[in-house]
DNA sequence: AGCACGCCGACT
DNA sequence: GTCGGCGTGCTC
């Protein structure tokens, strides 16, 4: 075959009128070379740009095309497969495709020259740096977590800015640690680091309990014959690790390639290490805490073939992997695995595309799973296989809700119950450490009746309303319904309303009248803003350099503290009444990783809820632990309300420096768009709404007006949508922001 | 994106 | 009379 005459190319500007392919021609020299998903130079009027070719023919398409100047490479900078899946993420997520093309590109473009590499290693075995790190786990966290780092992975060794990433260390952690000869450092050119340097030395068996067995047995029939994505559903604790571990150890064994991804990589260091000390040689850690060299360094061992077994956040899916045989995402559930920026992806869905298109089996692990996947369980599209019994059998927390109507009823008008007082008393006195969980900022203010603990709700969409304060008003940020605040609660007639919106600053400050000899850390976006602040609060805390830690989502999820006993929420109406249709499943999601965080050590913990709203399922099902109580509850409002996975959503967002100019644009938006999708005898069950502002009205000078399209099988409608949008995005001026968002999560 | 073409105000 | 403002429009 003498190779096509024609290329097309996309260019390697983001720009929504040119981005769609170019044709060019191919001169002969290029004819052999040039393949799907090469990188080339080619005239663009008057300037060069970078391509990348999409698509090869032997007929033109117009009339005289270009020639290309130059290919960057022999070999294609992405495997075809991207050039599929680029393209179908930008259709499906509204993006363009350049900007799809650009997530599957390597980090800082070509092949970095990596320097010597420094690997900490040990000779130290692993139960004495164990115990050493347990010694130190008080006075010097940070040494401490490098050398379970060590531990956990063999004692091959663990580069040092791979310890760096997960432990957040110094180098004067890493400095002491080889004064006190506990581990050393060896520079190594990294094609020796990864290849010759050390030989093959298995780690240690790994022993699966009989149910973690079964499980792996279950899953690993699929390599032979695939049927089903499969859910691994069990609590923290439940040992979802060493069955991913026993997957992957079988994949490679058939010759194929594995990818795990995680929410967040600094909260799994465990895993980490089990992974690199399993697959040493053949693993690789990709996130975006590594240096720019590290990363890109790390994406071309994938890239070519040196790294097989990849671990890494979000964006690690498009990890440039051949042969995939087995695709992890753990913790499923987490809104982390939606990017909220263009191309605003679902990981999962993108896990799934790729499972697909490899053949390769995907397990999605999750205490808590998302009510997608949970649908698709019941739908048999999921096969689930579940982890019933806890590793250590440590038992669980014992958990209390406290009804705060009550306490108002009483008088006790303070944020904090008695009940958590007392609890809080008892857990210093006896010199333990304690969280405190506010689980938002409040912002969006919600009205509560302190008597009966009604919310506002709107009555078309079941989600709270959202206060304003001028002028003053209650509106729905899900179909932008409006109604003044009611003079006494509806269903009690008390005139007790308050507007919601509690801050961690009006906790902190509380706790500091209660308790005023106590040390106390205070973590949020606010006081976390500069880098590296929130590392070391977490170091002091673990240090015990405070015995009270105030925080919102971030503690949560975290490491591990054993010396916390007691975990309070100081109010879980907060996350409950965000105005998001997910409010619920988030606050389930929540509590019940608040709850894990404690007892931990050896002391059985406390966890104390505090609410107005007691008997609201979510609540209810956490305090109980039973996902199954909450799902049930759930899934059948979700069914009514015709809310994802029954339905999907598309918001729309116009915005513009100018309020007036942001209002008027989405009303347009919305005539333009109204015709098509709400005409009366199609009868699609489309529903347009809107517009109204975000719930975050104005960020960075830019006013935001939304729009909601509500709908099952939207999916279907991408590509009018799509036009529709784009020529009328085209229309506006400069100043005006139209976005797209499919399958929305947080809708701030 | 960037650069050309095109139709209306104050300038050597 | 021209120089130049940046509003549409096109680029293989």
């Amino acid at each position: 075959m003498e190779g096509q005459q024609y290329a097309q190319v996309i260019l390697d500007m983001v720009n929504d009128g040119i981005d769609r392919p170019f044709q060019y021609y191919v001169p002969l020299p290029f004819r052999q070379q040039l393949k799907l998903g090469v990188q080339v130079l080619v005239p663009f009027r008057s300037r060069k740009v970078t391509a990348y070719i999409v698509g090869l023919g032997d007929k033109p398409v117009v009339d005289n095309p270009k020639e290309i100047m130059g290919i960057n490479n022999q070999s294609p900078l992405m495997q075809p497969e991207f050039v599929e899946l680029s393209y179908w993420l930008s259709r499906r997520f509204f993006s363009r495709w350049i900007e799809a093309i650009r997530l599957c590109l390597p980090p800082h473009g070509e092949k970095l020259k990596t320097k010597c590499e420094e690997i900490v290693l040990s000779t130290l075995d692993k139960d004495l740096l164990l115990h050493e790190s347990e010694k130190m786990k008080r006075k010097a966290a940070r040494q401490s977590s490098i050398l379970e780092q060590i531990a956990l992975s063999g004692k091959q060794g663990v580069p040092w800015v791979e310890l760096q990433a997960v432990t957040g260390a110094k180098k004067n952690s890493l400095r002491s640690l080889v004064e006190k000869r506990l581990v050393q450092v060896k520079m190594v050119s990294p094609a020796t680091s990864y290849r010759s340097w050390q030989e093959e030395e298995k780690g240690e068996e790994l022993n699966l309990s009989a149910q973690q067995e079964w499980a792996f047995q279950a899953i690993n029939k699929g390599f032979a014959r695939k049927e089903k994505d499969f859910l691994l559903f069990g609590v923290t604790g439940s040992g979802k690790t060493e069955v991913y571990l026993r997957l992957a150890e079988e994949a490679l064994l058939r010759g194929r390639t594995v990818l795990i991804l995680v929410p967040e990589i600094a909260l799994t260091p465990q895993m980490i290490s089990q992974f690199r000390g399993r697959f040493w040689k053949e693993f690789v850690l990709l996130h975006s805490s590594l240096s720019s060299r590290e990363r890109n360094n790390g994406w071309w061992r994938v890239k070519e073939g040196d790294a097989r077994v990849v671990l890494g956040a979000r964006s690690a899916v498009f990890a440039p992997l051949e042969n995939i045989g087995l695709i992890v995402m753990d913790e499923e559930h987490e809104n982390t695995f939606k990017q909220s920026e263009s191309p605003r992806y679902l990981t999962r869905d993108v896990a799934r595309w790729r499972a697909r298109y490899h053949n390769a089996l995907l397990v999605m692990g999750s205490a808590t799973p998302s009510l997608e996947t949970y649908k698709e369980v019941q739908e048999n599209k999921v096969e689930l296989i579940e982890l019933s019994e806890r590793i250590s059998k440590r038992p669980l927390p014992s958990i209390q809700v406290v009804d705060m109507r009550r306490e108002f009823h009483n008088k006790n008008i303070s944020i904090f119950s008695r009940a958590m007082i007392k609890a809080m008393e008892e857990s210093l006195s006896r010199n333990e450490q304690l969280i405190l969980f506010l689980n938002r900022r409040g912002f969006a203010g919600f009205q509560l009746c302190r008597v009966c603990g009604l919310v506002m709700k709107c009555p078309y969409c079941d989600i709270s309303l959202t206060y304003h304060a001028f002028p003053e008003h209650l509106q729905c940020h899900h179909c932008g319904f409006k109604r003044p605040p009611p003079q006494a609660c509806p269903k009690c007639n008390s005139k007790y309303l308050r507007n919601f919106g509690l801050g961690t600053q009006k906790v902190e400050n509380e706790v500091r009248n209660i308790f005023p000899r106590e040390n106390l850390i205070r973590m949020d976006s606010d006081t976390t803003t500069e880098k590296g602040i929130h590392t070391k609060m977490w170091k002091d805390f673990q240090e015990n350099k405070a015995s009270i830690l105030i925080g919102t989502q971030m503690i949560a999820k975290g490491l591990d503290f054993p010396g916390v006993t007691m975990v309070g929420v100081i109010s879980a109406d907060i996350s409950l009444h965000l105005p998001d249709f997910r409010a619920g499943e988030r606050t389930f999601q929540l509590l019940t990783q608040v709850a894990g965080r404690t007892g931990r050590g050896d002391k059985k913990g406390k966890v104390i809820i505090q609410t107005y709203t007691p008997w609201h399922y979510s609540i209810k099902a956490a305090s109980e632990q039973s996902y199954d109580s909450f799902i049930q509850e759930e899934i059948k409002r979700r069914y009514e309300l015709l809310y994802p996975p029954f339905a999907q959503l598309i918001l729309l967002e116009c915005s513009s420096t100018r309020e007036r100019e942001a209002e008027e644009v989405s009303e347009k938006l919305k005539n333009t768009m109204e015709p098509f999708f709400c005409s009366g005898e199609k009868n699609t069950k489309i529903e347009l709404l809107g517009p109204f502002p975000a719930p975050l009205p104005k960020i960075r000078r830019y006013f935001r007006q939304q729009l909601l399209l509500k709908g099952p099988n939207l999916e279907k409608y991408a590509h009018v949508l799509r036009e529709m949008v784009w020529s009328f995005r085209s229309q506006q001026g400069e100043h005006v922001r139209v976005k797209v968002d499919f399958d929305p999560f947080m809708m701030l």
